[in-house]
DNA sequence: TATGAATGAGCCTTCATTCAT
DNA sequence: TATGAATGAAGGCTCATTCAT
């Protein structure tokens, strides 16, 4: 890695929890700098303009989230576990695993009538994210931890769907009650489906 | 009303969508004033300041929003017909009943960081939206139309999420395959609860 | 006094120490608002426009300063009384006898080369003053209080220029202890030309 | 002197008579643009804001009066030539030796109800020129210029409060001839107290 | 006479971006 | 590559003033 190169994922780490926090239109170039220490000039060595730096940190949010989610899976031994591993993974919105929470919601929300390319970037990782439970339901089907004809893509869009659902609740009542009831509920599901 | 009044209203009405469609770091009170067509100085007249409007905004969708799915509600002779009622309501995050989508996603998840009013707000809004569903559940409940060991409380958390776990699908993906997936889950609850 | 009469004249008595105190350029139209509770467009009623408003309130600060001099003076049975008045008058500018403190120094400095208008109605006020000494001693010269070649006009400058010098010490540092050396020093002249 | 300090000080120096002229609050940063020719947001480089350029200016203010004050005086050859050259300094407000008049006038009655920073910075400059009076006086006294038992902390007060009246009297007249009796009668009390 | 809604110029400030060094 | 000075458009907001009621 050149010089430049390191001086790039040096700005993208230090804006990535910025853009996530306060969201791209909110973010100034100036809360890079002063997170960064670098100078208004360099910003712009780096990255052409503000757009391509919050892309840029996108992207990072999102690896990020997803190093973090398969690192928490890989430990796992079952299928099973893979599954319970990914719902942990999501439990406490309140304390979440990437700074200022999922940024698949974050970013999803706030680009999705005005930012065409975010948008399909968090689209990208919707499906990414719901193909690693796909993904493990049809290992364990396979292995013989789950029920054959349970639906590993209509489970994994319902893991999602609540998983950031209450992602909000817990976020915006400060309280992880209902989030609790979520992963109770979706831990039921995966009973139901075990042999 | 007085002329005030009316001109608040109507500044209000105006600016909501615009809030609910940018959010609100990014919308510029000149989007206002052209959106309006009335002066900068007006918006002062009737709003010391943009965090007031954006209040009144927030408020104005959310209270559209409960509007519109009360309304839609009340057609339904059933308690299940309410809750399939709420359900249709929320169908498609792609031709939203609100102009921008639901503002409980949109404004929650960018005031969650960053702004404790809104926050709040939403907060409210999502307590409200959840009751009406547990409301309807209790009401079949007590007439013979549910099992009497539905949770109704823990039934609207999980409805609620889905729908917007849904809808950040729906709208980053630009389809509503997922959220049909979602719908017809949330039916098939409310078919094995149903005497 | 006519309705309309009261209602401007209550005004120029609001407006008055808030033009004094924080300077014509810095009083808003809107800080009369507030003062006077009264509506925006009932000051336009009243005073063609803000030039107007604090030519009257300049009028009314010093008219205010010249009553209450001469009340002050009034009260002494001798020339030399009455000067030994006026210097009392003037000798707390920490507490002084007309909010804000002297007008004549106020909007004499920020008029000086900025506001002909004004500028002549303090050199109008400044000449008042003066002659108010100049008399006293003249009288006090006339019934033998005074040494008769005792140069009236010159001192009346001198009392004028030390008080208002002393002023701006006083109120500038917090403290009048050389407001008072000032003044130790105005009665030893004045015991200097007394018989 | 970097290019920025550069810069920085030529703002000040091209802002300084502005603010001196038309006061603080009547200045506005577009004033400053025109004069300096630089951009808006140039200044905002340089000076975080108005209140922190008004204060540089104050400062250019004061410490040009005190340069050019001080080289007046050192022209002198004895201490009684110090106190004249002094009072000739000030002897002639209408032709100012710093452009908009006196700042310890200007900004000190501007400031004294409003504004604690330069009310502050004016009280120091005060002190400061009172201090040079007194100084030549210890000085006259010392080498026998003086008789000794002149009072020079009195006089220095004496001396600065009656040029500070003065220079009100011609400015909002327009007309020096009170100035010149206040500088023969401070004459003349230099010559009572030399020996 | 009194109100307060409406105006638009102008204020201070911030922003993303450029460019000479 | 890195700096930070410079830019000017745009941001939120205030102001003096007007006008219909």
């Amino acid at each position: 890695m050149t010089k430049g190169e390191e001086t790039r994922q040096f700005i993208i780490e230090k804006a990535a929890p910025i853009f996530n926090v306060k969201g791209i239109a909110a973010t100034a170039m100036s809360d890079i700098m002063e997170a960064t220490k670098l100078s208004k000039g360099s910003m712009y060595v780096h990255f052409e303009n503000k757009e391509v730096l919050a892309c840029a940190a996108v992207d990072h949010n999102m690896k990020l989230l997803g190093n973090k989610l398969q690192s928490a899976i890989s430990k796992a031994k079952t299928a099973k576990g893979e599954i319970l591993a990914f719902i942990d993974f999501f439990n406490n919105p309140l304390n979440p695993p990437v700074t200022g929470g999922c940024p698949l919601l974050n970013f999803g929300t706030e680009a999705d009538d005005t930012n065409p390319i975010v948008k399909e970037k968090v689209n990208g990782g919707i499906k990414f994210t719901q193909q690693i439970v796909e993904n493990s339901i049809n290992k364990g089907i396979t292995n013989g931890e789950f029920k054959p004809d349970w639906n590993a893509s209509e489970f994994a869009v319902i893991v999602f769907a609540m998983l950031e659902g209450g992602n909000l609740i817990a976020r915006t009542s400060g309280n992880n009650d209902k989030m609790n009831i979520i992963i109770k509920t979706l831990k039921a599901i995966i009973e139901e489906n075990s042999i």
